[in-house]
DNA sequence: TACATTACTAACCGGTTAGTCATTAACTCA
DNA sequence: TGAGTTAATGACTAACCGGTTAGTAATGTA
């Protein structure tokens, strides 16, 4: 039996009990810390757990990382800051009508951010603001503002070609955002209690909500104006 | 000189130290909690603040609340829970057309619930509902369902009085509770944080998606159908 | 093999908190 | 007025947590 060595080999393949991975340190200590923070808040997410997940210890993690706000600030960067560009330039190359730039985009922002763990981050800041204005304020002008622009963009887009009638932008951005913030706060919070069938199906959701925006942006009705979307 | 008596009076008018004021603790206890759940959340308010807000120690506070969680039930119960009945009739009552209906609703829920400090604790309820999971059952029953039903009647009324089109009530609620939902929160966390010229007015707000609301609702375009409003 | 470097750990520290309970002080009424 | 009742207190418990640090062990080097 392979099992029967009495004293142990010394450390040949086996891993050390404590291994030196300088490296792999800090992406491991951030995933564990996103797993950690969309589960439970950044209050209540103790700095040991997120060690401990990561396979190392609560000295380690603070090794890398000068306090838990640390922490969180480069998790944030890591997994919502650096989606924008990509957003950015394929909103610039779209080329077809405005109201399905918007519905493409909302369906898009869904499986690529709402449906995934990132989207626990946004509810987080949402939850935990007043109580921690500097991550507030440092998610406001890294997230919040960056988005608020894009939606903006979209918007003006549809009223300068004619497809929307003109509306005031600093609510208009509202139109859209109100349902994304809806979506992530619910399946963060109340969603996640309710039984199987009583549940938000997001998807169902965006295809309802974008057939009633669409209808409120369109131009007040001029008969030949294209009512039934797709021209 | 009226201070100086070297003893001092016994007690004659001045309020004993520890006064035994048993029927006047649970509200005044319940308007601290209000007040500091609202302010801080659910777990950051600490008990020995509650009490000493409402001018008692700690042991008293639990003299008169088992827990945190029932005092937290309490605050719920005196502050949302009771709103319903005089919704509801009020509803019942109302006569003109089903589009002044919900600017009128969405006004008054603003005026009476939103802009209160009631509206902070839904606010720490979608915050921390996932650590909470009774008081998130607790809340979903006593507040939410009830919320959804209100909305639900408005939109039928309107659907079967012609005025608005056919749609899915069971996502076509969240066309008006997505915004509630948002004001509420937006007001008591990221909107909290921003410089004043930023912020939101939530009057401007409602003003401006009520009317793309109701563009969203109306009928397809039928040449005669009220478009403008006001009967 | 000896020494230097450094990633990593475990124990620790100061501070915090929900809930308890023995004690005290205010009230009641015979 | 004094004995009984009960509202109120605050010291206490037991547990928890962010961050620090003295010491350990893996690695590099010669």
């Amino acid at each position: 039996m392979p099992l029967s060595h009495p004293v142990g080999d010394p450390p040949v393949v086996a891993h050390p009990k404590t291994a030196r991975r300088k490296q792999a340190r800090p992406s491991e200590l951030l995933a564990a810390a996103l797993d950690l923070f969309v589960e439970k808040g950044f209050a209540a997410t103790r700095a040991e757990e997120v060690a401990k997940r990561a396979g190392v210890s609560k000295g380690t993690l603070f090794l890398y990382f000068a306090s838990k706000e640390d922490l969180f600030k480069a998790v944030v960067r890591e997994n919502i800051s650096d989606l924008y560009p990509e957003w950015s330039t394929e909103l610039d190359n779209f080329s077809g009508p405005t109201s399905e730039l918007l519905h493409y985009c909302m369906r898009a922002w869904w499986s690529r951010f709402g449906d995934t763990k990132a989207s626990g981050i946004s509810k987080l800041i949402m939850s935990e603001a007043s109580n921690f204005p500097e991550l507030a304020a440092f998610y406001q002008q890294e997230v919040v503002e960056p988005g608020r622009e894009l939606i903006r963009r979209i918007l003006q887009r549809g009223v300068d070609r004619g497809e929307f009638r003109p509306i005031d932008m600093q609510y208009g951005v509202y139109v859209v955002l109100a349902h994304m913030m809806f979506l992530v706060m619910w399946k963060h919070s109340l969603g996640a209690c309710l039984p199987m069938q009583a549940r938000i199906v997001p998807e169902d959701y965006i295809q309802a909500q974008i057939d009633t925006i669409l209808r409120g942006l369109s131009l007040p009705a001029t008969p030949q104006a294209a009512q039934k979307g797709h021209r």
